[in-house]
RNA sequence: GCGGGUGUAGUUCAAUGGUAGAACGCCAGCUUCCCAAGCUGGACACGAGGGUUCGAUUCCCUUCACCCGCUCCA
């Protein structure tokens, strides 16, 4: 059998790693992501945004919450705090899952619970090999403790927030009090969580600290299949949307082996990294698990009643939950790219585009005197920032030759580059006056446009 | 958490048991400069701690971080 060149494939990890590296080198370079603390010599798993990489992540937060709560009349938004009562993650199932000791076995490096190990002659054994070399037991949590008030006692016990999803369940009794909503209808949530991960992995993919964009869907018990192929569809779109490439995202049928138990259906929304297709977003179908335990726990009715039906019960729930910086890493992935260029003399030179989609890219638009020792130019571009910056993130640069400025600019991801030079005061041609060269990101193709056209052309081409 | 690898400027690399070089990038200046041009000048690095040594970026130990493979992964 001859092996073909199957476009589907996702790339192979190793081939991934050399790419992976570019990026995050880029990243760095270009001030996307640094390493959290990195004077100190960095903090495994957390990591910051630098000024562009903000802007990046701002926009995907942005475009999520303008699509999924803004212009929707069934999602109304909240925003939870960090920290909440301990009770929380004791009827949620959080603080018993994932407080058990562990041991691993040194002979076959399995992973096993201690309090389930078989003793044989009054030693601990490793149920897979057998062997008997096994490390000290650990608590594992994913979940990162501390302590509120003054006191460090059992009492005082609470968790950093490992998922936003509770927040929303907590407080559906007021949001549904306030916001005078009736089923179908949905919570919106975007906010940091945390998990003490044992590896973190793969940069920005798997960290420690991170950020969650979620929506609890909720619906009558008969609406949930449909409403989970309502969401996942609409959820693909998004990651469309924001540009990702079609023929990099997949979804994943969850198996009944690998789901929640309390889940009836499950999808994973994923993307091909370079180090490998991982999830970007699952789509659950969660029932009315969450609100019952809390109901349960709390003992405050959590329930619905529907006016016209006169039926009293408890909502099920279908939740998109989205990772905002595995998003951005997506998008990071997705956008670079590297092609020969040859200039006139014949000279060839790799550029590195990041072929962000101007909805997302963290600047729109960059604004470029031909000179900067030529007052005249100097204050027209000025004065060009100054019409666009109310409308768009505007980067205002003047030094060092133009070519280069465009280059820069690549590198950041801007779409466009605008030049203010002689032309703009119509020296040869007066035709030409009150224009400026724009220029596109992607064809390094230059267009001559009126300074009073600017502003609506480029909203349009980035909306 | 286990095994392997790697830590030198912003980035990519080099050299060395005797106080670190380059390229590109960055900053300033000159040039009616449209795709990283040229010239001049400039700033910036041995991840951290300990040990051996007269002397350690170099050798050893520890630690931290990153990468790869396991493991883990609501």
């Amino acid at each position: 059998m001859i092996q073909t060149t199957d476009l589907q494939r996702p790339p192979s990890p190793s081939s991934g790693a050399a790419r992976m590296e570019k990026i995050v080198s880029l990243c760095k370079r270009r001030g996307f992501i640094f390493q959290s603390s990195e004077i100190y010599g960095g903090l495994n798993g957390c990591w910051d945004y630098g000024p562009l990489g903000v802007e990046l992540k701002r926009n995907v937060k942005d475009y999520w919450w303008r699509t999924m709560v803004r212009e929707r009349d069934d999602v109304v938004g909240m925003d939870g705090s960090i920290l909440m009562s301990r009770a929380v993650w004791k009827a949620s199932g959080h603080e018993e899952t994932f407080t058990d000791p562990m041991v691993d076995c040194r002979t076959c490096k399995a992973r096993l619970r201690a309090d389930q190990l078989p003793e044989k002659h009054g030693a601990k054994q490793c149920p897979n090999c057998g062997g008997k070399d096994l490390t000290e037991p650990r608590a594992f949590n994913l979940m990162f403790k501390t302590f509120i008030g003054a006191t460090e006692d059992e009492n005082s016990v609470t968790y950093l927030r490992p998922e936003t999803a509770q927040s929303i369940f907590v407080q559906f009794k007021n949001v549904l009090d306030t916001a005078r909503k009736k089923l179908p209808f949905g919570i919106a949530q975007i906010g940091k969580a945390f998990r003490n991960e044992i590896n973190p992995r793969n940069y920005i993919f798997r960290s420690r600290e991170f950020e969650q964009m979620e929506l609890e869907y909720f619906c009558r018990p008969e609406q949930g299949m449909e409403l989970l192929e309502y969401w996942k569809e609409e959820r693909i779109k998004f990651y469309e949307k924001i540009g990702l490439s079609r023929e990099k995202l997949h979804v994943l049928t969850v198996p009944d082996s690998d789901r929640a138990f309390y889940s009836k259906g499950t999808y994973d929304i994923e993307y091909d990294f370079p180090f490998g297709r991982q999830e970007l977003e699952g789509v659950a179908y969660r029932t009315d698990y969450d609100l019952k335990k809390h109901q349960e726990a709390s003992g405050k009715s959590l329930d619905y009643f529907d006016e016209e039906t006169k039926q009293r019960f408890i909502p099920h729930v279908i939740e998109p939950s989205a990772g905002v910086d595995r998003t951005v890493l997506a998008l990071l992935c997705d956008a670079y790219d590297e092609e020969t260029v040859t200039d006139e003399k014949g000279k060839s030179e790799t550029r590195i585009v990041m072929r962000f989609h101007p909805r997302i890219a963290p600047v729109k638009v960059g604004v470029f005197p031909l000179l900067k020792n030529n007052e005249q130019l100097v204050s027209k571009a000025r004065e060009i920032v100054a019409l666009l910056r109310p409308q768009m993130n505007v980067f205002y640069d003047e030094t060092g030759a133009i070519g280069r400025r465009y280059r820069r600019q690549d590198e950041a991801g801007t779409p466009f580059g605008l030049t203010v030079d002689f032309e703009t005061f119509g020296e040869k041609d007066p035709s030409l006056s009150d224009t400026v060269t724009l220029r596109e990101r992607d064809s390094m193709k230059q267009e001559r446009v009126k300074i009073g056209d600017l502003l609506q052309l480029l909203m349009a081409r980035i909306a």
